[in-house]
DNA sequence: TGCCCCCTGCAG
DNA sequence: CTGCAGGGGGCA
């Protein structure tokens, strides 16, 4: 499901409803959900919370930290003490439980998301951190750095530079078809054929669309939602995603949809060259 | 550097 | 019923 957007919004949620708890017990309904000593985090504090592209983390007071990674489906929902709610349901496959009685719920319907206890001192040998590329809403992501990144990949076309994680982190389907569309790039565009003035607009649409992202809370198309379990409003807003066949904010042509580095890609073909 | 795959549920 | 879905690891 989520991507910089969506993770962002509940890291700012966590940030208000999970620092300070102590965490009792951990429960694990569906034992490939999560990875790790359950035991190892249970009596420890939430201290901080970070996130690094689509991956969460837990900052404890223990030597270990929680990483989260939402994949496809993955929400993480708090439920205050008394706080009416239908959790635990089918899709919950792990609950933490705190000192103050309030709980926090991992449902993941498709099961690719996971929770996973860490070594907090090791964390840039975890195979994901270790591998993740720059934070576009960084201030270290400058159109220089920009520039060289994409110089060092000609050959691959546009959108599969921008959905590898190894690059940029955070851009999934969504906001790639968003970025690609501002800036009036064709998604299936070989990197190499874009100029400079391209690359700047590009560049500027990327902040922008994760930046606007943000502001409205995320996305939700299916199964997205925040901290509190509500739902994002960017894809009200959306240009092309989810707008196939659609007409066209700009130019009134309808939207095509066809599949671009394996994903369903969304795209203008009179706004975008 | 592209595909297949991990899963479940829902729209067409 | 088939195909498709906010991700990304592992494999030629």
């Amino acid at each position: 499901m989520p991507e910089l957007p969506e993770v962002e919004t509940i890291r700012r949620g966590a940030v208000h409803s999970l620092i300070g708890q102590k965490i009792v017990l951990v429960s694990i309904l569906l034992h490939k959900s999560f990875i790790g000593d359950p035991r190892a985090v249970e009596g420890c504090v939430i201290t901080n919370v970070g996130r690094r592209g689509k991956l969460l983390i837990l900052h404890t007071s223990g030597v270990n930290s929680i990483l989260i990674h939402l994949k496809m489906t993955g929400q993480l929902i708090s439920v205050r003490k008394g706080q009416m709610t239908k959790l635990p349901d089918k899709s919950t496959k792990v609950i933490f439980a705190f000192e103050s009685e309030d709980k926090l719920f991992f449902n993941d319907y498709r099961t690719f998301g996971y929770v996973q206890v860490f070594e907090s001192a090791n964390l840039s040998e975890h195979p994901f951190l270790k591998k993740v590329g720059i934070e576009p809403l960084d201030s270290s992501f400058t159109f220089e750095f920009f520039e060289k990144l994409v110089l060092r990949f000609n050959k691959m076309n546009v959108k599969s530079f921008l959905l590898d994680q190894t690059k940029i982190a955070g851009l999934g389907n969504i906001y790639t078809d968003e970025a690609l569309f501002y800036a009036h790039i064709l998604p299936m565009r070989q990197i190499g054929s874009l100029d400079t003035i391209e690359l700047k607009d590009l560049y500027l649409n990327i902040k922008e669309v994760l930046n606007k992202g943000v502001n409205l809370g995320g996305s939700s198309k299916t199964s997205y939602v925040n901290l509190h379990g509500e739902k994002g409003r960017f894809l009200s807003q959306a240009a092309v995603y989810g707008r196939g066949g659609m007409s066209c904010i700009v130019c009134g042509q309808p939207i095509q949809k066809s599949k671009c580095a394996g994903r369903g890609t969304h795209y203008c073909v009179h706004c975008q060259k």
